[in-house]
DNA sequence: GTGTAACCGAGACGGTACGTCCAGTCTTAAG
DNA sequence: CTTAAGACTGGACGTACCGTCTCGGTTACAC
């Protein structure tokens, strides 16, 4: 028979939420390459060590971060109209948005410098678009619905669009949202 | 038309041979986020101030690796057999052979990592895989050939494959190398 | 009356004590234009910047090893027997004992180097050797005692038989202790 | 039979003339600690080589300028007016002045660091100036006169005035030519 | 109630690397 | 053969952060 508890303090919601606050909002305005344990820990008025205590990388609190929306919104969701690639569209048409902020371009190569140092991260990110999730369903209904061949490869379809979108910022070529649309009616025109 | 030229030593040679060979060494060995300028000079037996006085960054070091092919090959050619969809996955495949190799996956994602860092290093990481130069030319040959709708977005269907290659790599995805030439399939479908 | 403490660690004794050992060690072995802090630090098995967060320079490390009389004894009495020129002489033969020491000419110099540079270690330099307590008090129990002039400028007298001692020694003279102890008898002759 | 001549240009008399022009004023705007060989070059529009090749180091620069009057004047000449403390006090307060430029001290002292690290800097300070020569033949007319004792110890007085004013200057203190002045009365009181 | 174990802020610690400055040597083209 | 120019290797500078550790203080459960 195990003892589950043990005695003290538990941990502290206020300074966890500081923390995330205080990444969140330094990767932001320094991207992930300036971001600093010590600066986050100053800038949330806490000690290193309370980061440590629960996060094992600068990468895993960018993980949490993006998991619960506070580096880009987690809600993307693909509409079901019938119309395969405009549904597609509409999805991709959001996540451009970010793109067109003031710093889109390098908020994405941040979260891909994250992603290249933190395995987590790079799982998350096309979780957070709704890369597998929303756009794989929305995909796998358009087979059902004879729109899309019985073997389209689903996933790789999503990391495609999304990675076109990733080579296209890799490269600082001007933003171009359409080209990456007419990429979308490429791939359902038939 | 004025004479150029000044007196003094020129650059040398041997230390710009020695200085990005070992970059590649290094790079190779330890990844992009554990190469460090001081460690390259040492391997290199080099002063730092040679580094800082020819390249800004370590974002150009690499940049002028991969522009030399000193990191990955640079003769990724395209054949031309009428084949459209036979020809890519050909040229796919000598691309995938890259992460094939033991640490083929971690090589990509520091490639990343300096492109995210390093604007030249991402222009030149599409130009290097032969992206825009060798298949952007067989797609619009194929385009010519009828095998693929005049409209067709050439650049954006290369980011596409590439893109797609990337985020599988950043999602530390079981390299699966039938994944991407699925994809391929599917874009020539016909 | 505030409590002037505040949480967290505090100052480490056994690096400060390793940092002054090993200024004082290098300093000895070999001179002040020498020794660098990169040169301490590793001697003394500490980080740099544990000695850039205590001590502002080079200099004044120097001052804090000389007031702890860790570079030239700091006990330099002089007696009082009634004879004001053998009293004085006593105390400048301690004082001329230093330079005799095999390196003990290049030692003085190096203490003027540090004391050229901080304004620290100028200060503390005639005070270590005695100049302004012991010698001075000397010296004023003589003019009570009749023995030297009302208006002598005792702390002048002072400088000046230090001041030989280090012209003498900045001039790289031969070593001759009977000069400055003949200058002293002049200086007490009547 | 030699030929004496050699093919090529001799040294060049602008290029010495620019070089120690170049030291004198470095010296005198920055202090001795910031002059650099590099700094001089650049100051006198010459190679670093042709520093190197006429002088072995820094303090040797510094001692040729010293020899040839170009940090400090040379001519500091005893009067003999028959008054023996009267003739010094003159030489002293010609020497004084130099101390009561705006950057008197700094000055004084640079000299001073300058010398603890090149003999040569040390050997011609005190005769600069003028402490052998003219104040020496001074003190020992002065014997002649019976103004002074038979075996006073001229070199030793010369370098305890000179030393009393260096001492002063190391200490930082307050810049009073007063306490010298007296220092010198109290000598030559009898 | 009182231990006491884990929390918290603060920040000192040994280290690594940064990007800069300069030393002293070597190399080039011009005179 | 000297010169101006400056590239070279190398060492030290002073700074920024790393990840670990050590404090004094504060909870909040277990006794």
């Amino acid at each position: 028979m195990v003892n589950e508890h043990r005695s003290g303090p538990v941990r502290s919601t206020a300074a966890r939420e500081a923390i995330l606050d205080a990444t969140a909002r330094l990767f932001h305005n320094q991207g992930y390459d300036r971001l600093t344990i010590e600066g986050i820990a100053k800038e949330a008025g806490v000690g290193k060590q309370t980061i440590y205590r629960w996060w094992p990388s600068r990468g895993a609190l960018i993980g949490e971060c993006l998991a619960e929306g506070r580096l880009i919104p987690v809600d993307f969701v693909v509409p079901y109209t019938g119309d395969l690639s405009g549904d597609v569209e509409a999805w991709l048409r959001s996540v451009l948005a970010i793109l067109d902020e003031p710093q889109g371009g390098a908020l994405l190569r941040s979260l891909v410098a994250a992603a290249t140092e933190d395995a987590g991260v790079g799982q998350h990110l096309g979780e957070s678009l709704g890369v597998e999730e929303h756009l794989g369903s929305r995909l796998r209904a358009g087979i059902r619905d004879g729109q899309l061949a019985e073997d389209a490869p689903v996933a790789q379809i999503g990391r495609a669009i999304l990675g076109a979108i990733i080579v296209e910022s890799l490269g600082r070529e001007k933003r171009d949202s359409e080209g990456v649309v007419r990429l979308a009616r490429f791939l359902f025109a038939r």
